[in-house]
Formats: structure tokens, C-alpha cells, sequence
DNA sequence: ATGTGTGAAGTGCTTCACAGCG
DNA sequence: CGCTGTGAAGCACTTCACACAT
């Protein structure tokens, strides 16, 4: 990739699509160079990379390549250099405050479950409409709040996630409350087709998606 | 994310070459027959689907078209006999049984979700390794079991399919274990990059990474 | 008239293969 | 030499557009 800005011919402003399935690896890529930085690992090849993550290699120097050339030619990546970079272009260096919609089985799993607040996630509350809900507290030690409060707490603690764990038939309903609360990202586990305004991102989680998928291809394969 | 289907040169003979997109669409179809069902609704078309899913028409029809032609030109599908048909094609008629290996926070949400013993899933057990939890019951009543005793049970009760809900650094490990219990198919929640043998279908959830996926897009819509 | 089923076109993602740099 | 960065090829998924059935 050339390196002077000026020599560049026009096109790319810069931020140029970043496919969703790239970005998803992007994820992948840092938390293996996390690993290999606690090793005290120094530098690593596209090809070492892929061995570990069971990718290709030239996936990974292309999906490297879109932000600039990292690595040296004859030698690699620098793993804390890359680490670094990465982990700016993915806007993990400060820390982002998620709220939890539904506190039934998941979204208690959810809030108690420490792997978000340990890494750049602070849970700052849990919402149900649910009065006897209402007061309680997971074991955790997260309270439930009344979700007639979300506008104003979303507000107030500047949360900018949404995780949505409540049935699919009032999902819409909850997320259309969630967007006009100031939240811009939602990530969903209800089992229904979500519809958001641009410039909100939604992604969905659906655990018996999953599973149906898996029962297919066992079913598929008792069939052969 | 799952890689690893390696295109099969089987026959062709009623089942060739479904993708795994189009195996998850079927699930998504299938819920909006079940839905359409119980509101009683005879018929659909490729379109009244698509407007409710928020996909395209063609997508639909190329899908079902797939497994034979199921509609009337001019009318649609009917729902009834779609719906079934569609069951039968996913291998859902049949109830399986579900293991869960991990019993912390997620493990234990998972042994407590009703969503899955009600619809075609039964959780027939929930194993550890670490001797505080054997013995212990959740919330909903599942008692923890040693992992030791996992092939045994697994085998005893036929459980088909495994969620997998422990540390990274195990996860591998205790997936063979899986594996060499005789189950086939695999839900990964773990954080880490796993194979499996072929003949075994594993699918993976890695909740950090959709939401570092939503903090990435957070930062694109920031710096525009 | 209406809506399916489908070849063909379109779009996007992955892999190959190699020039070029250290 | 080894390894990156990248055009081009390959492959997969989606959408279009229309013949054809009812």
C-alpha cells in the first residue's frame, strides 16, 4: 500500500466499506494478538495467524491490508504494534456502558455473566416491565429497574449498547423504546425480524436458529 | 461463524447441497408458518413472507424451490403443508436430547431457558468439573453432574447434541470429550477457535465478538 | 390476473499466485 | 531467502426478470 497520502489516487475517504464479515474477524485477529502479546511473543506471520485461527493466510493479510500496510515484508506483524492498531480501529480503547432490556433467565445470565465488565463492557442496568421483577436483584447483585426508566437512565449514564432479552412478540416494540432513548447499538436474542431506522446497528443472536441448524445437518447426515 | 463445510460430492438424488444460509432461513420460515398457522391463515405467498421477514421474494422461492416445488402458481404456498414439510426437511419431528458441559453463569441460564425444552429440546443433563458445583442445582431445578461422568450418561441417555459453555483455554479439550462421548453436533459459546473432526457439525456463538462488532460500527458512525 | 420456479445477471467474499520489498 | 500486499480468478449467495402454470 503506498504510503503518501498525496500519491494515492482518489477513492477510498478513507473509511472505506469494511465488511461485516471482516470486522468480525478483526475481533478474532485481537484477541489472538492479546494472547500472543501475554506470551511475549514479538512478532507473527499471516501464516502463523492463520494456523492458530484456522483461517487462510491471504484472508488475513487482505483483511490487514484495508487499514494500511502493518507488517514487514521477509519478517511479519508486529504483534503489540498490530494489537494496538486494531484495537483503535475497532474503538475498543475506552470503555462502553450496556444496558440490559428483559430480565428473565437470559438477560440475568447476561447482566451477572463477568466476561463483559472484565473487557471494555460495563453493565449499568436492567430493565423489565415485569412488576414483580421489579426491585429484585440478580445474583449478581444487578437490580432490576422499571422500563418506563430506560429514557431517562440510557440518558443520564450516556449507555450506547442495548442488549435485548425479552419475548419476540413485544421485541419491536422494546427496541423502537431503545433507539428513541439515544441508543444506537442493539444486540438482540429475541427470535423475531427486527427492523431499525439507518444509523442504528442491530445484530441478532438467535440460540434456536442455532440449533434447529444443528438438528438439520444431523438429520442430514443420518439420511446419507 | 462457522467454517469447515466442506462441499460433499454426494449424489444428488433429493437432498443436494444446501447451504448453511439457506438451512437457517428454513428455521426463520418455519417460525413464520408456525405463526401464520396459529393466526389461521391458509395460504401465502412468496411475497406476504418476504414483506414479514424483511427478505427478498426470489430469496424465498429459490429456497423452497430447493426441496421441490411446493406452491401453486397463482395462489402460493399453503402454509399447512409448508409448514410440515419444512419440519420434516429440518429433522424436527423427533425431540432431542441436549447435554450442557459448562456450569457457570451461561451454563446454568441455558439449563434453565424453557424456551428450548418446549420446542423439540430436552436438556437431559449439565456437567463441571469443579467439585463446588457437582451436586448443586440451579435455579429451574437441573442438578450439576461430574464431567467425568459425561460419556456414560451421553450415551445412556443418546443425547445428540452438546452446548458448550466453558473457559477458552478448556474448550478444546472438552470438545473431544464431547466428541468421544458420540455426540455430533456442537453449540460453542467459549471464545476460541475450535475443530472438530468431519462427520461432526459444530456451530459457534461468540457474544464478545457481536458486540465488538457493534462497538466497531458505533466508531465508523462517530468518525464520519 | 397472479404468483411460482428458474436461468442469468449481479454482487460480494475468499483464495490463488506472484511481484516486490526487506 | 521469507513474507507482505494485491490484482485476478474462483466461488457463493442474492436479486432480477420472465416464461409458465393456474
Amino acid at each position: 500500500m503506498t504510503r503518501g497520502t498525496k500519491s494515492r489516487p482518489v477513492g477510498k475517504p478513507r473509511g472505506a466499506a469494511i465488511s461485516d464479515l471482516t470486522a468480525q474477524r478483526l475481533s478474532v485477529y485481537l484477541r489472538c494478538l492479546d494472547d500472543l502479546q501475554r506470551a511475549g511473543v514479538a512478532t507473527v506471520s499471516s501464516q502463523a495467524l492463520a494456523g492458530r485461527l484456522h483461517l487462510n493466510s491471504a484472508q488475513i493479510r487482505k483483511d490487514l491490508s484495508l487499514f494500511g500496510g502493518f507488517g514487514v515484508r521477509g519478517v511479519g506483524y508486529s504483534v503489540g504494534d498490530l494489537r494496538d492498531r486494531l484495537a483503535r480501529i475497532m474503538g475498543l480503547t475506552r470503555n462502553r456502558k450496556v444496558v440490559i432490556v428483559g430480565a428473565g433467565n437470559l438477560g440475568m445470565a447476561l447482566a451477572d455473566y463477568g466476561g463483559f465488565n472484565r473487557e471494555g463492557f460495563s453493565i449499568v442496568a436492567l430493565f423489565d416491565n415485569d412488576p414483580q421483577k421489579v426491585g429484585t436483584v440478580s445474583r449478581g447483585g444487578v437490580r432490576v429497574l422499571d422500563i418506563a426508566l430506560l429514557p431517562e437512565v440510557a440518558r443520564r449514564e450516556k449507555a450506547q449498547i442495548a442488549l435485548l432479552a425479552v419475548p419476540a412478540p413485544v421485541a419491536q416494540r422494546l427496541l423502537d423504546l431503545v433507539v428513541r432513548s439515544g441508543i444506537k447499538a442493539v444486540l438482540n436474542f429475541a427470535p423475531a425480524p427486527l427492523r431499525v431506522r439507518p444509523g442504528v446497528v442491530l445484530k441478532s443472536v438467535d440460540l434456536k436458529i442455532q440449533l434447529e441448524n444443528l438438528v438439520f445437518h444431523l438429520t442430514r447426515a443420518e439420511r446419507a
